[in-house]
DNA sequence: TTGTACGCGTTATCAA
DNA sequence: TTGATAACGCGTACAA
């Protein structure tokens, strides 16, 4: 373990010399240069960034903090923050907090510990005021889940307008009684597809079914979406289309929906969300709202470090979503439907 | 930013007893200690980690490099690592190497910088020899990938055993026509199932067929698994099994061979590696070897940990796998081996 | 262009 | 039980 004073005495230089040779200021003579790098190299010397971060007051290091790592829907985003940070040479630690508010405070905590610059976040599980807080006092990035009146720089789509593109594409295929398989869970995302979904039933003068509304896990997990669906194709008069706010759930949708006898898309039709990967993996192709999530990735990466380097940028980024139309929607089975009376 | 000699002078005290009080040294009285605390919470006092690393020389932060987020076998050895690192008070960041030597190196070289205590390794994609000197230096894990004659502490299953008791179970329902859907990759684990596999082929004196063996890309993507399956699909004489070194790949071989108009199990049984959790969304549900991913992060951690501590830990960890038989694997189509003789 | 010397915030040793 | 003070390794203002 060398140290910079090792590599001054070696070389026959000051270390303030060394300092500034590894630290590539331009005032140096090619000779000192060369006599430094060296006995940098000869004494195998390595920065000691817990000296370097205690002068300087910065690490080079962002912190993500994410729910959980089998979801592949996070999987992407941290692979686009991870790139960005490496292209403008940071690192990027990823916590894995659990949904734990202990595990999230505690790593978030770490930035007043001056152990990171800025950290992202992919979920909401800490309170919210206390984040605010936390907000004002250290550079703070929301991935995809903010609240509404949020003065924390987030990053998301619109899903309110994406939940719109859904029913519309639904409701043009002739479908009236749709359902909506959400999630037991509180976040923003989660309830602005709801509102999407409801505005859009009142927008076609469709009355709202309340049964139709049903929730699978927090986590979205495909077992939970599996029984939603059993749940709601056991109806007197069960949909024609189920909106499912995650694919995983929608995949579940899909297991239940062939159990219970019904042809996709011929007697019902299942829409995803997000558009993972894992999509391929199932038929029919699910018909599914994209969104972009390595580029979600790289704009909270690039927000982050805007603030971080005290830049401007906006409070608000909103990434464009699509539609993807793939197999497992269809038009509504004809006479399914007491509105539109028949639709072909 | 309060400072420790803030805390001190507004307690009245010196800062060695505040440091004292902060770090739970019994030598203080009760009455300093109250004072001291006070005027914590009053100025909002919180540790500088870069100053009391630099001065303790560790840093109560682990590292764990894995070649990629979407792998849901890494999900599971993740949280294992990271709930053990937790309860034993440290912090464990997760660096996404993208299986580029680099960005492994540059991870692994904040050891050097005094930037993390030691690491866990989920895959091999730095070169060996390097690797071994460094972990001669400092405290590091092999967690699933290691090399044969490593001299680096390791946790892992035996995967050529696990290969022989996938293949006893084929063997014993019959096939004698099996293939091996290995990967693109020189993954030391790769190497011992294709080893296991010609292994089992040969004590049971069955001529090794060098068409059977096909591999998928280096990631197990369902899309490789789908296509290396077409073609040993499209073989004169197709095998009755296909043994698959992933679940992802098993996956891929059930789409393709309901696509080639086979019957699972009835035509052709099919076997998966790891029995990861995206295994429950398809049917038929998968034959597959288990591996304990949790227990492989917990026991990586437990080893790392030991090691920090100086503590003696086994070089080699080999956890118990076993098989989880299911719908996917039956006993081979009557007439199509030409050693059995019509199996039944 | 180079060197001296101080300070970053802690922890730990020693003496009181 | 407490306090003064030296070190940890580095960056930089200032002087030369």
């Amino acid at each position: 373990m060398a140290t910079i004073s090792d590599v001054a005495a070696r070389a026959g230089v000051s270390i303030a010399t060394v300092s500034r040779v590894l630290s590539g200021q331009p005032c140096t003579t090619p000779a000192t240069r060369d006599k430094v790098l060296r006995s940098v190299a000869e004494l195998n010397y390595h920065l000691n960034r817990s000296a370097s971060n205690l002068r300087r007051n910065q690490t080079g290091v962002i912190l993500i903090l994410t729910p959980n790592m089998t979801n592949p829907y996070y999987a992407s985003i941290l692979t686009g923050i991870g790139d960005t940070a490496t292209a403008l040479g940071s690192a990027a630690f990823i916590c894995n907090t659990r949904d734990d508010p202990n595990r999230s405070t505690a790593a978030l905590e770490r930035l007043r510990q001056h152990q990171a610059d800025g950290a992202i976040l992919l979920s909401i599980d800490a309170d919210a005021t206390w984040l605010a807080d936390y907000a004002s006092d250290f550079p703070l990035v929301q991935c995809s889940e903010f609240q509404p009146d949020s003065t924390i720089t987030h990053v998301a789509i619109d899903n309110k307008a994406a939940s719109h593109d859904v029913m519309a594409h639904l409701l043009e295929l002739g479908h009236t009684r749709i359902a909506h398989l959400s999630a037991d869970n509180t976040y923003p995302s989660t309830r602005d597809r709801l509102a999407g979904y409801q505005e859009a039933l009142a927008q076609a003068n469709i009355d709202p079914c309340p049964e139709y509304v049903v929730r699978g896990s927090a986590d979205y997990s495909f077992a939970s979406g599996k029984d939603a669906t059993h749940t709601l194709l056991a109806l007197p008069k069960p949909p024609t289309a189920i909106f499912c706010i995650s694919d995983t759930l929608a995949m579940g949708a899909v297991v239940a929906a062939r159990e219970a006898g019904f042809n996709i898309p011929a007697d019902i039709s299942i829409t995803g969300f997000d558009d993972v990967a894992v999509n391929e993996m199932i038929q029919p192709q699910l018909t599914t709202l994209a969104q972009p999530c390595y580029e979600l990735g790289v704009t909270s990466a690039r927000a982050l470090f805007a603030l971080i380097n005290h830049e401007t940028t906006p409070l608000a980024h909103v990434l464009d979503h699509h539609l993807v139309v793939r197999q497992s929607s269809a038009k509504a089975p004809a006479g399914a439907s007491e509105h539109s009376g028949g639709a072909r």
